[in-house]
This record gives structure tokens, sequence and C-alpha cells, in this order.
DNA sequence: TCTTGTTTTTTGACATACAACATACGGTAT
DNA sequence: ATACCGTATGTTGTATGTCAAAAAACAAGA
């Protein structure tokens, strides 16, 4: 093997800084810190992260594809404020996708996967006890790519990414249940335990369980948002 | 009610340069015009479109979140070449995401929409007879938009049409066959009938053995592309 | 032919400018 | 005071020009 074949080596390619922008600006959203319906302003958001117009505005044309902020013409951009009945809508399509995934995962995945995955849950019981909502979704973004990475499918994939945003931003409110949370990581664990056993119709039906257990939870602080 | 409330008069929204871009771009590469794999010079596409890098970007970072064109860093833009895993993938979630669209349409469409859908396939049909393929995308589109907006579900929808531009992609080549498309249009007339009789289970089925069926076609065409 | 150095092409990012549109403000007439 | 109207201001939409960095193409020398 020559050196130019040889890729081992190779330095990582830098995110580049429209990815860096798009990707703050989604964990904002996620967390909260820019709440639903809260406007943006280009010009503040420039100087916030110190970019110019050009990039942040390319980085907010990902976000606005991914549903996540709203524009209206001349008028200008706000975080997305999720209705009633986007919320269903999201719920059904995640339960949907991740049904697909969860079917795929215990059809495909490797063994080293299937282990990993449990681990990734084990550390997410960890999280909940010392709560911080920036490392509750970096646990579940863990748990989330090894799932989407064993089920093989990268469409399903990217498309599962972009609601579990929108997903976080419903849950920041709706999680602080602690029941809920306990219950989460129990059926978290049952799902695994399906795939360990690769039984593929047990842990669809557990996973299409959980996301509408999930969406019951969030509908209920959403309904009462709205009063 | 006072003229400032009053709606009814206002001018139309125009669809603003940057979306126009997109659009047209998005058409050039369903329909082939830029076929897979093509390199896409900025400078060029300005020049061909008559609009500016800043407004050009923008569309094209939505293309690239819509995973129709593929961006090598420092390298380019080209369009997206679809790996025969990627394509299975790809028939995959549409089979899933259809599904469940024609589950809601059957459950919660208006029968002025029913009606509507089934007039949309007697359209089809007729453009089969005298083909360009233009006309049968805006066609198939205009299908979608009632399944869509009758399922009620707007953010599946979203997906959907997203990859629906990219199953075109790929259909260009493959739909050349005549017989598969006479059967194409007699499984839509069937799945019509069955969201007539408002069979849940039954349009699903058919909808998803429909995706499949497409996908069997497009995946020969593939495969054979590949040698 | 292989290597190395140089030029060209292309993207990535920035600053600036300006028109179109929307909103807020303030003055004027009723 | 209140409704009306014009103006100032803020914000987005689009276009230009510029520069650095990376990649590719090319050319020259061993």
């Amino acid at each position: 093997m020559t050196a130019k074949t040889d890729m081992s080596m190779r330095v990582q390619t830098l995110p580049g800084l429209r990815e860096q922008v798009a990707e703050r600006l989604r964990m904002a959203i996620a967390t909260g810190r820019f709440p639903a319906g809260a406007r943006l302003i280009e010009r503040e958001l420039c100087e916030m992260m110190g970019v110019s117009r050009t990039s942040l505005r390319e980085a907010l044309r990902e976000l606005q594809a991914d549903g996540l902020i709203t524009l209206q013409p001349n008028r200008g951009l706000s975080v997305s404020v999720v209705s009633e009945k986007t919320a269903r809508s999201i719920y059904e399509v995640r339960a949907t996708l991740e049904g697909l995934a969860a079917r795929l995962f215990a059809r495909n995945a490797t063994e080293e996967q299937i282990k990993a995955l449990h681990e990734s849950v084990d550390h997410l019981s960890q999280v909940y006890d010392n709560f911080s909502a920036e490392a509750f979704i970096a646990a579940k973004t863990r748990f989330y790519d090894i799932l989407l990475e064993g089920a093989g499918n990268e469409v399903a994939a990217e498309m599962l990414r972009r609601i579990h945003t929108r997903v976080s931003q419903l849950r920041v409110v709706s999680l602080s249940s602690e029941e809920r949370a306990r219950q989460s990581i129990r059926e978290l664990r049952d799902f695994v335990s399906a795939l360990e056993d690769r039984d593929e119709q047990r842990a669809f039906d557990i996973c299409v369980a959980h996301v509408q257990a999930a969406a019951k939870a969030a509908m209920k602080t959403i309904s009462t948002r709205e009063d």
C-alpha cells in the first residue's frame, strides 16, 4: 500500500462554519434557550455568534427546511410554535419511522451494536439522576445514533434526526414529570431486551407504544400551555 | 368587516427569488436534465439562472438538506448519485410513510377529497398516453397533493414531498417500461377504490404493495446501471 | 515516468450596499 | 381625544466585490 491510498492518517474534515452555526442554533432551540415563538433577528444572531450574515442565513435555511423555524416573508423569522395538531403529526411520523428502525435494527444489527445500545441505555439512566438538558439530549442522541446506524437505513435516519430536534423542543417542558422519566427508562430497557432476542415484532410494538406514551405526556403539557 | 381585515383581495405573496431557484433546480434534477453525478458549479448556475451567488447558495442549501445534491467540502457540489442501498432505503421509507398517509386519508378525508383523488388518477392516466416527463411529474404531484392534504399530517406530507423528488429522479430511467406504467395505473385505481370504501387496511396494503412494485422496477434499472 | 513546483479554478466566508416591505412614531385635522 | 396620514426606522431580500484556502490542472525538471 502506498502512502497515497492510506486513508488512516487523514485529518478529519473540519465541520465548516455554516454547519457549526446550524448545530448551535438547533441546540439552542432544542434546549428551549430560544423558546417557541421567539423572534430571531439576523443581525442579533450574527453578533451573538460572530459570523457574517451570509453564513448565518445559509444555516437558517437548513433549520427552516427542518421546520424548526418559520419564515414570514419580509417580516422575519421566529422559532416555530408547534400547534397541537402539528405535535400529533410529529409523533405519528416518529412512531412510524422509529417502528421501521426498530424492525430493521432487530433484523440487521450486529451483536456489537446491540451491546452498545444496551450500554447507552445504562448511561441514559445515569443522566436522568443528576439532570441537565444538554447532557440528557447528548445521551439520547447517542442512543439514537446507535439505533439508526444498526438499522442501516440512512434516509430514515436523517428524517428521524430532524424530528428528534423538534421532539426535544417539546420535551423541554414535558419531561420534567419525574414519573414519566422513570417509566421511559423501563420501556427502553424492555425495548433493548426485545432486540437482544431479535424479536422483530415485539421490538416494533414496544417502540410504537413508547412513542405513543411520550406523545401522550407531551400533548398534555401542550394543551395546558394553550390556556 | 372593515377593508383592513378583508384578505380576499390580497395580492398573492410572490414566491421569492430563492424559492424559484430552488424549485427550478429541483425540477432539473427530477427530470434528469441534471443527471446523477453531474457537477454543479456555482458560477455557471448563477449565469444560467441570472441570479446572484447569495441567492443561489441559499437555494442550494435547501436541495442539500433534501439529499438531492451532495457536497464534498472545498470540492464542490454534484447531483447525488443514489447507490443501490440508498435506493432501497428511500423506497422503504416511502412505503412506510405513504402507508401512513393512506391510513390517515381513509380515516380523515372528506368526500370531496376522495372525489378529487379519483379525478386526478383519471388525469394521470391520460398523461401516460402522450408522455412527457414534466407533464407526468406535474400530474403525479397533483395526485400526491390531494392525498397528503386529505391525510392531514403536514409533517409526513413534507417528508414525502422531498422523497418524491428523489424518486422522480430514479424513475426518469425506470419508468420507460411501458408495461409497468399500465400496471401502475391499475394499482392506483384499486387504491382509490379502497379509499372510497374507507377500507383503511386494504388501502394500506395496496399502497405498500404499490411502492414495493415501483421499488422493484427501479432497483432493476439501478443494478443494470452499475454494470 | 515520476516528482515537484506553479497556476487556475472553485468554494468558504466576509463586508457592504441598497431596494422593498413592515412597523412604529408623531403630527394634524376633525 | 381619535382617526388619519406621512415619515422615520428597522428588517429582510438580493446583489457586488473581495479575499483566503483548498483542490485540480498543468508544466517543468530529474
